[in-house]
DNA sequence: CGATCCATATTTATATATGGATCGGTGCGATAAT
């Protein structure tokens, strides 16, 4: 009774607010129902589209409690645009916290949020690295911790921006606020790692939709690069603008916008190793349609919300459905019609087989860094481990997750790190190391599922809502396939259904994410994704349904 | 892993073959050089 009680108060609460801050006549189902998750103090993840109105949850979740709010966003230039979208609607009330802030202004911020006269502070994981910083945040006694664009915690976190993994322990430090966790993208798998990572307790996962039906799915295969080049800038001169291409290499993003102008479309290149002088530049050109097209790395595309992009095409085949659709779904986001066409070859497999092998580290590291929290015989802080272990700071601290992942470290509430003792250091840079590995045997088999998507004669829409856990029965008639008449709704119930838990006999556990006429794929708990062949499942008794 | 770059050697060349080295994507923050 209580229950209902309180969520109807915060269902009300939150309604009010939407409609007096905000301007909103109502809230959509999603964003109501995490907005009362939060208020009923649930940690709290939850996914949906982009456009469906993620940051007004945060925002009337964080005005509706007491005590500030501490909000993690990846990018410096996203904080900012957040910052100034707060300031359109509460004035004074948003900060941010980064290396961009003389040391006088940074102080200033600490102070401001400290003394309660900021609602919302802005950082990213990077921040916490400084005790003191996590000190002064714990005195402001947050009482909701964002995470926004979460889906960094699992593309990210591995080797990229290590401290991604170590946010769990900024919260234990901030004084464990209610958890909210936002995302666009987030897969089955990345659900659970986020949910994991984050230290999440009884969390509220709440799923919007992942269909977009008004964006138009096309792949098309080539063997040699010439011709599939040729077709991507006819494809583009073609194509009704604005548009965004994709290419995996800083190189050829610059080739292609140059083959384009050579065309005369207005089309300019964007990746990171441009200056921030003309990355500015060209995404404001993009926004205020000055440019038709820009072609980018994947540098290109956190923060930008722009209505009218009418195509997103890839030059390359993409490391991940995940990837791929956070890609795509800049596309159409004014729900007119838009393409998502990918022109593939088997070639490009053997760069994403090298990214997603990048950046192991070595047996030896971990076991050297073991031994020098043995021989300090005590706890240290990440600062005094990092000063004597010579690695760089990157690698430092991923391998440090590596330790903690396997239980050979822990790290204690005043940031210092401790060895369990239950592993000696051989075992336990053993350990980590086998852990690196299902890792990548884990980013190869999203690869499978990319390359699958992309080779598939089946509908594309219930491919990529299958990999997101979401049923679909085609045809979708928004798909190559679909019109191409080559895909039919299914004749009869297969043995195993999209979504249904799986037994394997030596893969263990998983869901079936996919299936087609003579095989079927199953993300495995412990294996990753796998396409198994139906007719050896069925003659061998491989899989078992899991009540 | 494979493409590409670069220096070197050779056939002493308005030129090509060879072999070793390097590069290939995302960003934070701190620091060093202007």
């Amino acid at each position: 009774m209580t229950t209902s009680n309180s969520a109807n108060t915060a269902g009300r609460q939150a309604r009010r607010l939407a409609r007096k801050v905000f301007g909103f006549k109502q809230l959509r189902a999603g964003q109501e129902e995490a907005i009362k998750a939060v208020l009923e103090g649930h940690d709290t993840l939850a996914v949906m589209p982009t456009g469906s109105g993620k940051s007004a949850i945060y925002q009337i979740a964080a005005l509706s409690l007491d005590g500030p709010t501490v909000i993690v966003s990846p990018l410096i230039a996203l904080q900012r645009d957040q910052v100034d979208a707060l300031e359109q609607i509460e004035s004074g009330q948003a900060a941010l916290l980064n290396s961009t802030l003389k040391e006088s202004q940074r102080e200033e911020v600490l102070r401001a949020f400290e003394a309660g006269e900021l609602e919302f502070l802005f950082l990213a994981p990077e921040q916490f690295v400084s005790e003191d910083t996590l000190a002064c945040l714990r005195r402001a006694r947050p009482s909701l911790f964002v995470v926004d664009e979460a889906h960094c915690i699992s593309e990210w976190g591995f080797d990229f921006r290590p401290e991604y993994l170590r946010l769990e322990r900024a919260i234990d430090a901030l004084g464990r606020p209610t958890i909210l966790a936002l995302t666009a993208t987030a897969a089955p798998p990345v659900r659970a790692e986020i949910v994991e990572r984050l230290g999440m307790r009884g969390a509220q996962v709440i799923v919007s939709g992942f269909d977009r039906p008004n964006l138009d799915l096309q792949a098309e295969q080539f063997e040699e690069d010439g011709p599939r080049r040729a077709a991507l800038i006819e494809y583009v001169v073609k194509a009704a603008k604005p548009g965004l291409v994709y290419a995996a290499t800083r190189k050829k993003a610059e080739e292609i916008a140059q083959s384009l102008c050579e065309r005369g479309v207005r089309a300019a290149a964007y990746h990171a190793g441009l200056n921030s002088e003309i990355r500015e530049t060209v995404q404001a050109a993009f926004m205020g349609d000055e440019w038709d097209v820009v072609v980018a790395t994947t540098a290109f595309g956190m923060g930008i919300d722009k209505p009218n992009v009418r195509f997103v095409a890839h030059a390359d085949l993409p490391g991940s459905l995940d990837a791929y659709y956070q890609e795509i779904g800049r596309a159409g986001r004014d729900g007119q019609d838009a393409e998502a066409r990918l022109f593939f070859a088997e070639t490009d497999l053997r760069l994403r087989k090298f990214f997603a092998q990048s950046a192991p580290i070595e047996e030896d590291d971990l076991e050297r860094l073991v031994r020098l929290l043995e021989a300090a015989d005590r706890p240290v802080t990440t600062a005094q481990l990092a000063e004597v272990n010579g690695m760089p700071q990157t690698k430092f601290l991923a391998a440090l997750s590596r330790l903690e992942e396997v239980g050979a470290i822990r790290t204690l509430k005043n940031g210092k790190v401790k060895l369990t003792g239950e592993l000696d250091a051989h075992d336990a840079a053993a350990e980590a190391a086998t852990a690196q590995q299902h890792r990548r045997e884990y980013d190869r088999s999203r690869l499978e599922m990319m390359r699958g998507y992309a080779g598939t004669s089946g509908c594309r829409r219930e491919y990529l809502l299958g990999y997101f856990g979401q049923a679909f029965t085609p045809p979708c008639e928004r798909c190559d396939n679909c019109r191409a008449g080559r895909v039919h709704a299914p004749s009869a119930e297969g043995p195993f259904a999209v979504g249904a838990r799986v037994r394997h006999t030596s893969f263990g556990e998983g869901q079936v994410m996919h299936v087609e006429e003579d095989k079927l794929t199953v993300l495995f708990d412990e294996r990753g994704y796998q396409t198994l062949a139906l007719g050896v499942v069925l003659e061998n008794r491989l899989l078992e349904t899991v009540d």
